[in-house]
This record gives C-alpha cells, sequence and structure tokens, in this order.
DNA sequence: ATGTCGGCATTGTGCCGA
C-alpha cells in the first residue's frame, strides 16, 4: 500500500518541528508540500533525509513553493507547470514514485487568486487553464497519477462551513468552480468524495476569527486521481486534529491510500 | 467584517500575501 499526503504547511521554517513529528508518528511514503516559502538551496534537506525521504523542491523566496518527499525513489520530476515559460512562481512540481507499482505524483499550489476580479484573478484562471491542458498530457499517459494539492477551490457549498460569506470570493466564484469541474469532466476523481459524501468536511480554518474554535472551515486541498489511480484507491481522509496541534499550519493534511 | 500568521526588509515595525 502506498499511503500519499499533501499537506500546505505555511513555511517551512515555521512548521519544522511539528512537520517532523508529523513525518515521524505517521510516516507518510509520499508527502506533497505547499507553500514551502524557501528557496531550494535553504530547505532543510537533511532533517528530512534523516527520516528515510528522498526530496525534491521547487522554491522561490518568500512566497509559495512546493516539495515532494517519498520514502521511495523519485523519477522524471518536472518543476513548474508547463505552459508559460515566463511564469516565475513555483507552484506545481510532479515526478514518478517508483514503488511496487509506479505512480506519478503531481503536488499543487493553485492561485489564491484574490480580490477577484482582477489581475490576481486572471492569473488563477489562466493558470487553472494550463493545470486542465497538462492534466489532458497525464491522463494521456494512461497510469497512475495524482494531482494533489492546495487547490485553493471551494467545488460545492457544502465545502463551506458558511458558503454564503465566501460567494464573491475566488475560491467559490462560479468560474473558479467550472474550471475545476473541468478537471472532473475529463476523467479525474475527487479522491475525498469518492469516499465521504456530505457537508462539514474541512481542510482549511483561516487564523483569524477563532475560525477553528467555530468550525468555520472550507475543503480546498484535494487530491484528484486519473482513472488508473481511482481503481487502486483504498481510502481518503482529512486529518483535521492537525489543526489543534502546538503552532499549527492553516491547512490539515488530506491523505490518499492507494493499492500500489 | 476579520479577532492571525509567516516572511521580508530591517534593527522597529510596517508591508504583503493569504
Amino acid at each position: 500500500m502506498m499511503r500519499i499526503a499533501t499537506f500546505n504547511i505555511n513555511g517551512v521554517k515555521a512548521r519544522l518541528p511539528a512537520l517532523l513529528d508529523w513525518l515521524r508518528t505517521s510516516g507518510p511514503d509520499v508527502a506533497l508540500l505547499q507553500e514551502i516559502k524557501s528557496v531550494d538551496a535553504a530547505f532543510p534537506h537533511e532533517a528530512f533525509a534523516d527520516l528515510g525521504y528522498n526530496i525534491e523542491t521547487h522554491g522561490q523566496k518568500g512566497f509559495n513553493g512546493v516539495a515532494i518527499l517519498s520514502k521511495y525513489p523519485l523519477e522524471d520530476v518536472v518543476r513548474g507547470l508547463p505552459g508559460d515559460a515566463g511564469d516565475e512562481q513555483a507552484r506545481w512540481i510532479e515526478a514518478t514514485v517508483v514503488g511496487a507499482r509506479a505512480v506519478r505524483v503531481c503536488g499543487l499550489y493553485l492561485p489564491n487568486g484574490n480580490p477577484a476580479p482582477g489581475p490576481k484573478y486572471n492569473y488563477k484562471l489562466a493558470w487553472m487553464d494550463r493545470l486542465e491542458a497538462r492534466a489532458r498530457d497525464l491522463l494521456a499517459s494512461e497510469e497512475p497519477v495524482v494531482m494533489a494539492g492546495d487547490y485553493n477551490v471551494i467545488p460545492q457549498p457544502e465545502d463551506a462551513a458558511r458558503p454564503e460569506a465566501w460567494r464573491e470570493d475566488a475560491l467559490f466564484l462560479p468560474e473558479t468552480r467550472a474550471a475545476f469541474r473541468r478537471l472532473l469532466y475529463l476523467g479525474f476523481t475527487d479522491a475525498f468524495r469518492a469516499t465521504t459524501p456530505g457537508p462539514g468536511h474541512y481542510t482549511f480554518w483561516d487564523y483569524q476569527a477563532g475560525a477553528w474554535e467555530k468550525n468555520n472551515g472550507i475543503r480546498i486541498d484535494h487530491a484528484l486521481l486519473s482513472p488508473q489511480a481511482a481503481d487502486l484507491l483504498l481510502s481518503c481522509r482529512i486529518e483535521a486534529a492537525m489543526r489543534a496541534g502546538e503552532k499549527p499550519s492553516d491547512h490539515v493534511p488530506v491523505w490518499v491510500e492507494l493499492d500500489a
């Protein structure tokens, strides 16, 4: 079994002790990390290598940044979402995890897009167009593909405690949700929704205004599976308890277990 | 609507992004 977790850690330096505890305790085979907020050279490789992880990063100074930690070898690494050579933002990394069965994993940090409308929202939508194009190419490989990360998309009203508060937000605007749905129409499966229906399941709670205490959350971290990966899906769960830990990220891990 | 946090430039504290 291959256990894959995606986790927006909101800064690798600020989160390092909590992150190492989490890796030691729950030991994912593959961890897709977002918002490492670190250049590659400053990423604490050794701390993760000591726990048995192979490491690939795609970072930038101050913002964004994604990484893959894997107990299995990583091959054919791609850094940066294809489709715009001029895009300076580090939001995409993919690699093949060579386990009992090879799985292509993609870690992504989709642009927030606020305020909308505006240039930031235009960038978000353009990025989602490029994501769709990449998703098509990955599907054509007919291999198990997991695209997981912080999508900054609330897919449905049931994915927010207070959907009315997000009505004009870039995470919930109709055009955003339509772009996310297009990934599903292509043939990708939302792993969490394949296993758990209903409201009340969130992956992000704002640091502000007591959002966690009020359970005022949203589900924006997702794992999308190609048909070949969906066939291997054993379980998907949200590790909400991480939000109550010491010095938490505002996001929590989402786990996917594959028969691979 | 915002009661917060992380990183940066900077050495006090304001700005940005989320």
